[in-house]
DNA sequence: GGAAGTCACGAAAACGTTATAGTGTTAAAA
DNA sequence: TTTTAACACTATAACGTTTTCGTGACTTCC
């Protein structure tokens, strides 16, 4: 039980000053060759390796960055952490996680917890109850204090910090307009309700394909479910919303929906209706999950990148970070990452 | 840009000491009424909170716990980090993650990275790299710095740290026996090389149900793939040598496989070779992911309590960091979580 | 009226670093 | 011989806290 050996000790044992054991072990011309060898011998033979936390409050910096998420049991969201963790260790950085499980008071309190110092920045995805509730001061305190911000994939769009995001609105008119010329006549969206962001994009990017293949958008074809259910365990509730989906609307012949949950429950659904997929009816999905490669038949999916994002997002917050001199012109940028199609069986 | 104040800030704008100033706040008898609240109006109205690093450096502690796992885009890991963090944040501590991504040495250099000072323990999954060269050589010597360790899942047995494991053997035996009672005559093993220390105990548990039921093992049976390929990538490999076992054993009606991807593509060459599940071959997989649930046939799994795994070794953390005053008799345990077997449709 | 005790606060050390500014000794330059 | 410079260190402050130990100014008591 040896605990960690100091600069403190190191002079103690070799009998001179702390100034000198630093400046020898980096190496200063300042200090006599002959002691720096034996210091430098010393320090090696106890695995002398100065201490983080001093370091930190020497320099003012962490060299940390928090991530909060809502979930991290979500393949996107795992993505996402692994991408800012790659790049992180690359440029010497830790990552801090905390999970506001989609609560807003959470989230406060996480981010209270790490803006006193122990971290640099923050990358963030908001809670769904911060998107319904819209209040954003927390994210506004810290960012006065000097703390920059990058937000990802949910993101506030009026406030003053770097972004990445997906083109949502593209990414789904894409989906969209791929089930119509594979021939789909009828395309129904499941999606959620308008308070969360990404679902709102995408709703608009369904109604876009429509206007510009002339079709007239019915409220019927439109399914939004309150996001605000565990549907992971829930998934009755799920199902029945989309079978009177389909019960009430039998011409559908294709669906788009906002995540890999909806998409894969409707292909159930379609299923247990006698509907074959893609011959009768086509899905397409918007996410990243594993579901959708695995499912039978292999979902169709608008892919988001996560990983990518999570890169970008890392690479924004560090270059803000290290670059806090020419702070002089406060310009903030949004990143989009552009979506692809991954065709698969669910579509023909 | 007004940074966060300080103590000291505070007590030159109302013209106190600093030691006055840290009383105050702390709501100390020594200083008098109109003092206190004078100081604790102040301090209310420009937020202030002291100043985590500052703390960590005097206390030598930082209240902060790191998690070194091989990969976090998987449903078992990302649901222990959520256990770990869930505990950890109740009991007032920030949860560091590091990647090993498999490799001995960024396993190595992320636990380096973190040993100095930034955490106060650690909660680890070794990598399979590690497994492999059998080189603990970092966990005996982040110990003897009076730094906890805490293992789970792939744990080395001869480490003296308190470990947190499902009873894996336990759990095969009882899915092999489950399959035997179903009927199935000819029970097929999908497992991994021997170094994968869960594999090897999973094959264990499927040896012990066959000797049980009076069935002489057949090597031809068991099928022991090289887990240092990423499966995830190519997945034809891996359905191959499936194909492979099926077709030279025909008389397989049942398959054990101790991950979820082996036994979800069992299913999938099943499937293709004119198979049903669960009529013709019983599958069950080793796993807590989420496939199993929304795989048509849904699998019938071992489940591994992956969040209550992240818990336990929590607790098990932290009540070793808080408890260092009463470290003579030092004693490890290691919890074994019990697994349970979901039944879905991939079995009788 | 002097000793003792209470009150309300301040000084200083400590955690482990690094960086700036001394300091004493010796050698070279004026 | 005196001044200057180089050398090889050491002392100290600072980062932001907490905590122990002082310390003046009053009050109380005999």
């Amino acid at each position: 039980m040896n605990r960690k050996i100091t600069l403190k000790q190191i002079a103690k044992e070799l009998e001179v000053s702390i100034s000198t054991v630093s400046k020898a072990l980096k190496d200063s011309p300042e200090i006599s060759d002959d002691t720096k060898q034996k210091i430098q011998a010393f320090a090696k033979l106890f695995n002398y390796r100065p201490n983080n936390i001093a370091l930190s409050l020497k320099n003012r910096k962490t060299n940390t960055i928090g991530i909060i998420i809502p979930e991290i049991v979500h393949h996107f969201f795992s993505k996402v952490i692994r991408g800012v963790e790659l790049i992180a260790n690359q440029r010497g950085y830790n990552v801090i996680i905390g999970l506001s499980n989609e609560s807003f008071s959470k989230e406060v309190i996480n981010m209270e917890m790490l803006a006193n110092g122990s971290i640099d920045g923050f990358i963030i995805s908001i809670s769904k109850e911060t998107q319904q509730l819209q209040d954003y001061h927390h994210f506004n305190e810290t960012m006065s204090q000097g703390m920059p911000i990058v937000m990802f994939d949910r993101v506030v769009s009026d406030l003053k910090c770097d972004k990445v995001v997906v083109n949502d609105v593209k990414g789904a008119k894409r989906a969209v307009q791929k089930l119509i010329e594979n021939g789909c006549k009828s395309v129904a969206l499941i999606t959620t309700k308008d308070y969360v962001s990404v679902g709102k994009l995408r709703t608009q990017g369904y109604l876009q394909a429509l206007q510009k293949n002339h079709i007239t958008p019915e409220v019927g074809l439109i399914l939004k479910m309150d996001d605000t259910l565990d549907y992971e365990e829930h998934l009755e509730v799920l199902e029945s919303e989309i079978e009177d989906l389909f019960k009430s609307n039998p011409k559908i012949d294709g669906v788009f929906a906002v995540n890999e949950l909806y998409a894969l429950s409707a292909m159930k659904v379609a299923r247990k209706l006698g509907l074959n997929v893609p011959e009768d009816i086509q899905v397409i999905g918007f996410t990243d999950g594993v579901l959708s490669k695995h499912a039978t038949p292999s979902l169709t999916t608008v892919s988001q990148h996560a990983q990518q994002m999570g890169e970008r997002a890392a690479h924004l917050l560090i270059d803000k970070l290290e670059n806090e001199n020419t702070e002089e012109e406060e310009q903030y940028q949004t990143v989009i990452i552009t979506t692809d199609l991954i065709e698969r069986e669910s579509t023909k």
